[in-house]
DNA sequence: CGATAAATAGATAACGGAGTCGTTTATCCG
DNA sequence: CGGATAAACGACTCCGTTATCTATTTATCG
């Protein structure tokens, strides 16, 4: 697992904030509950986000969450490290207590350009392109479930749940 | 962290018996003595390794654990994959439950080489040029250290340990 | 003002990873 | 054979993450 669990729930949660990103709050339940996700842990996370400014809150009726800034200018760099910390990544790879870029471990090398390539995944794509990108997805998904599965490209199985 | 802890004390141990892979076994407390690692839980990592046929073990007194093979022909990734199991690193990046090839998650397609490269990275190198590489290291520092730091290239306290 | 809705805060439980400890089992050596 | 050594095994502790529940505070609306 590349991120941890909050990490995924943040993504998720700021992806889907964008559906409804005309200014309106959305309940952390609500949130929740479009994504079959748990209400409590949600609320606690939403609490990271909120603190780091990526959303703003409102409370009372009515109120909720919503996205700080325009879609177009989060990254989701930001959400993970809101989370995960600053540290994000960096450390050795194989855990030697002393490896630095002048005394590297063997792996050093090779990591950098990955750790790189990983953080440009993230900083790469705004959650507005993410959410453009998701909605197209589920879309096919619908229409998909809607006329029932006609041909089955792959064989057998294989398909499925990721985790 | 990209690996457990347990991972990463088992490439760290790894790599470490390439030193003395002449057939002789090390008992599993001077493995860990010398890396300064937590003998007993070492000792969990090495039984997960004796299991996957990475490392043979003998008991009693002069016994201790080897590889189980030519260092030449053990890669990093079969280290990882004995501890974190075959599912490393499967699995949707931001917990999409029903994430697949055929209905990606916005960042499926960014993930899948990054992915790809990871384990490049660990199956494109073997443990005995591993070795070689950390000795190279190891030695650098000593020479360092023996005739004293003495031109400091970067501006101060950044060096260190990369945890 | 009072009812209601929602974030916020805190306590706590379940779980898995990390690490320790003591016992058992196998092997060698005298 | 008997003692010493060292891995194997199992039970246990510790801690951070994950998850849930229950107040408490804050805002809105009628």
């Amino acid at each position: 697992m590349l991120l941890s669990r909050a990490s995924e729930y943040g993504v998720q949660t700021m992806v889907e904030l964008c559906q409804s990103a005309n200014g309106e709050f959305v309940s952390v339940n609500e949130l929740a509950h479009r994504r079959g996700l748990s209400p409590s842990f949600l609320s606690k996370v939403a609490k990271q986000l909120v603190e780091h400014g990526l959303v703003a809150s409102q409370r009372g009726p009515g109120g909720g969450v919503r996205l700080a800034r325009p879609a177009s200018r989060i990254r989701v760099i930001e959400v993970v490290e809101a989370i995960e910390g600053p540290e994000f990544l960096t450390g050795c790879v194989m855990g030697l207590p002393e490896c630095s870029e002048h005394a590297p471990c063997p792996l050093h090398a090779q990591w950098k350009p990955v750790r790189e390539s990983i953080l440009q995944m993230l900083a790469g794509r705004t959650l507005s392109a993410m959410a453009v990108e998701l909605n197209a997805t589920l879309a096919a998904r619908r229409r998909l479930a809607t006329r029932g599965p006609r041909r089955r490209t792959r064989k057998g199985g294989k398909q499925g749940s990721g985790r």
